[in-house]
DNA sequence: CATGAATGAGACTTCATTCAT
DNA sequence: TATGAATGAAGTCTCATTCAT
């Protein structure tokens, strides 16, 4: 078996020859994205990334001509698909704003707090500021987005009488934190031994839970008429 | 301002070697704390810190044995007082629930969201993975503390027909989350020029609107009885 | 000698980078030999073992992990070979004991005493007490081996009636004591100018007369029969 | 007790102020010699040795102004009286040359061998090359006069006829080597579990064998008449 | 005299980066 | 292109020595 098929990837135990150079910056990004994650940036070494994505040291340097470099990839290739899913998700909404809210934490929970992705968030928050480039592209590609969109359905529900007038900004962070919260936790404490670092929370109850108390106190009630 | 003030001292500069043991630890501390939440752990040269502290490198280590160990007595430190307080604060209550959170709640602010120690948390969220004995303590002295403080307030509504009964952990965790996660994007992104890394969120505000919002989601309305 | 034979190579100087990694290992222990007896343990920098071999101080770091590694690894290697070759010095032996005790005593110089091995358990004998697990090994792999050897050779000849009835420990380290004993101070004073650290005494001479002076001691005289 | 009684002397332990600055260099000397001898120049910290003496680390620089004339120290005065004994020792001899040899080979060994006065010979045998200065100094105050000892003594027993002739200055360093050796070794190995280093040679036994043998060896026989 | 806090040069070791193969 | 041996700057930590008290 000299070509491996198509669809099988395991970068790191294959020491295949042959491997196509169009998925090596990809096989460098996913390990470097894990190990970052997993380690920080300081603590993850040049030699692991490559070893993780089955090449040796040098190869690393023939895509990324430093270190430095290849951790602004991994936080610029995370953020563009995250972003392109949130806009995507707000768009394509015909429903209530309730249900609008609800499906966008089910779907930001999915996409981004219960996959690596959430580690993009936690990275950057611990390496902006020895790295300041990144926080206006952060800000922009990622904050920003963010917020106009959870604020956004919160307007379109406001807009709509569904909700009460609240200063949106304030409500699209309240709602987003706890679960981005969460998934900070999870990629950094989560890690170790079950008890530890953790308070009993379960995501889905969490979630749930915190958007019963949100949506309630947005709704409009009778009282308030 | 090319006249230093008469008063201002000026730690750094200062080529005369003083004998202050028992200011010394709190001085390095407050240098390592400081330089740690700038710029990360394995940023801050060891240097720095005694450099920052007025001391030479050798002292430094005088006092702590390795920097591993100035970074633990750095969370120990800001932490202890933390929890005392909010003990404290729980104990001493006697109106209402929501008055209660509401204390709570600007006390949080005042006392960790708005002061340094709200840059340990962020330390801790990126180095625990490099040291795993810093997780055990930072839950039992941290996290489950602070569950423990909320999640009580939360049930004494709900024992006092004050608020719906509610899972209290979980809501406990919402209603701390957006804090402390402004107080961690103030000590990353908040470095830069002013609107990056920011959604026009403002900290007073913000736990403003939470907390009625939060409130509001807690409180037995008429339509539930 | 102003002249350097175009033979000579003078690793040192060579600003090329060689990839060598099969001779290396060789290199680094034989430079580290050299100076570790010269300077003693602790004397010698890691840089100077890298640069007398002709690489970085990088490189070293490459095939041994630490410097005291270095040094366990230089004792290895030099005894290895030792051991070995004195065994079968034995095993081979056919004629009187006496000649075998003479045979015995000339090769032991030839390749211990006069070479930079006797170096080593100079620094040994020097550092066993910062390395104590460097004992246990340097006993079994040296000292008894050696202390067999001898006492071997004086038991042969107390059971064939060419020698009177010794403790054959004992005589082994009468025998074997004067050879090394030069050996280490070929090693310490012996580097400085000729009179210094010595009596006059030479090796070839001592040698001869310390077999004569034995030999005489343990041949069975007539007077004892 | 404020005054400790002048006969007492408890250098390590005794925190007792107004001790009498006479007493100091002996006692930094003496703490030195040990320190030396177990652990090697470098390895020995000079707050080792001030500790030890029961004294400040400051106080030791008040009467040595460095490590490594601390260290020459040492060896000077410690060689001053291993000298002036084995003179006496060799001038005060009335009897045969046999017994005058056995006389000081057993003085040898409780005064020097024994004690840890051959720590001396150890540590000057491993430093020299780093103080060669010490290496002249050493060889007329230690090695020429104990050659001198012994070949006169040697030298002695063939005026009398009691010898054959033989090397002086060979004989004499065959003699002495295997009780330096094993003082040597008791320095060094001699401090780890006991089978460790040693090949079951018992001191008292090994300078009866090794007389025993030398003796017979220089004896004129009836055979050699 | 004595102390011990403070200093800073220097050693070991790591690891991002280079480059001959 | 890919490799991995080699490099050397940089960081942590030690400890001989100094000096204010």
């Amino acid at each position: 078996m000299t070509r491996p098929s198509p669809t099988a990837e395991a970068p790191v135990e294959a020491p295949v020859r042959q491997r196509r150079k169009e998925t090596r910056p990809q096989e460098l990004l996913d390990a470097a994205l894990a190990l970052f994650v997993e380690k920080g940036f300081a603590a993850t070494r040049a030699e692991e990334v490559a070893h993780a994505a089955g090449v040796s040291k040098g190869t690393l340097y023939l895509y990324y001509p430093s270190k430095e470099e290849l951790f602004k990839a991994v936080v610029r290739q995370n953020l563009t698909s995250l972003i392109a899913e949130g806009m995507e998700t707000l768009a394509q909404h015909q429903g209530s704003s309730s249900e609008l809210l609800v499906m966008l934490m089910d779907t930001w929970w999915e996409r981004v707090g219960n996959t690596a992705a959430a580690g993009i968030h936690k990275i950057v928050l611990s390496e902006v500021r020895n790295f300041p480039e990144l926080a206006d592209f952060y800000t922009a590609e990622v904050i920003q987005p963010a917020d106009l969109l959870f604020s956004t359905a919160v307007q379109r529900g406001i807009d709509s009488g569904e909700f009460r007038p609240v200063p949106v900004h304030e409500v699209a962070h309240a709602l987003m934190a706890p679960i981005i919260f969460l998934a900070l936790h999870r990629h950094s404490f989560g890690a170790c031994t079950p008890p530890c670092g953790a308070t009993g929370v379960e995501p889905k109850r969490l979630i749930r839970t915190h958007l019963d108390l949100a949506l309630r106190g947005l709704q409009v009630r009778p009282a308030d008429a």
